[in-house]
DNA sequence: GCCAATATTAAGTTGACACTTACGTAAGCT
DNA sequence: AGCTTACGTAAGTGTCAACTTAATATTGGC
């Protein structure tokens, strides 16, 4: 899903990848939709969005023909409609959060010392 | 939308707007979660996550709060849900596809001044 | 086998970007 | 005023990724 996001975050690829939402496409067809960029950049886009499942790559002979993988379309959708509500540490974050707060303006903080109640990190995990 | 889609590309600001998500919370706040980043490094990414409209800053004393803006959020959503299926231009490609490859068979074109029939390319200007 | 067509891979360049440390700035204390 | 806290900005660095041109597979027809 990661990698998914990443490929999104380009706009040439979100181009390419409209272009085969309804269509199967081979990469000549795909490469000539655009006039400033050389074909060999198309090819490179294309394997990135195949490595993030957003396309599928079928060979006919000599050609490949893609096409858009809707199913990690929907995916991603679920991925990110998801993400941020999801709960648990949600509120463990929220609850510590106070208290940090809290932990500030009650007195002036004696020292930094009291480092006992050392706070949740962020999940740098992803999930 | 596009500077959204960049920005939520890189998993550290997800996480960021994750944390800020329910809750509003100062800057040095959410720097303290992240033990493997310096505090500029999070200041930078919460200056692109506002100015990709991700975030919302307010401004109390000396601290600067912050808290996801979800209605973005929900506007890219909805983006990604129309932007592919959004038809029209959609079968005027396809359409032009065959024309602009027998194109290039005839003459270069001396002059970009047949706006008439110039093809319509693959939206580099994002819709 | 040889040639042409289709397309990827290799190698190198360039610009963007996620970081770092150092410094600047603004608001509240005492 | 001077100090501290909270935070952003400047400047520099290393890595990555989007591109280029040149070279290299595959496939199909003769």
């Amino acid at each position: 899903m990661d990698a998914a996001l990443k490929a999104l975050a380009e706009p040439r690829r979100r181009a390419i990848l409209r272009l085969v939402w309804s269509q199967e496409l081979p990469a000549t067809d795909i490469a000539e939709r655009f006039d400033d960029v050389s074909r060999p950049a198309i090819s490179q886009h294309l394997s990135v969005l195949k490595d993030a499942n957003l396309v599928i790559e079928r060979r006919e002979g000599t050609r490949r023909l893609y096409r858009a993988n809707r199913d990690t379309m929907s995916e991603l959708r679920a991925f990110l409609d998801d993400y941020w509500t999801s709960g648990l540490e949600r509120l463990r974050d929220v609850a510590e959060a106070a208290q940090a707060r809290k932990r500030q303006t009650t007195h002036t903080t004696p020292t930094r010392a009291t480092r006992a109640t050392r706070p949740t990190r962020a999940t740098k995990g992803e999930r």
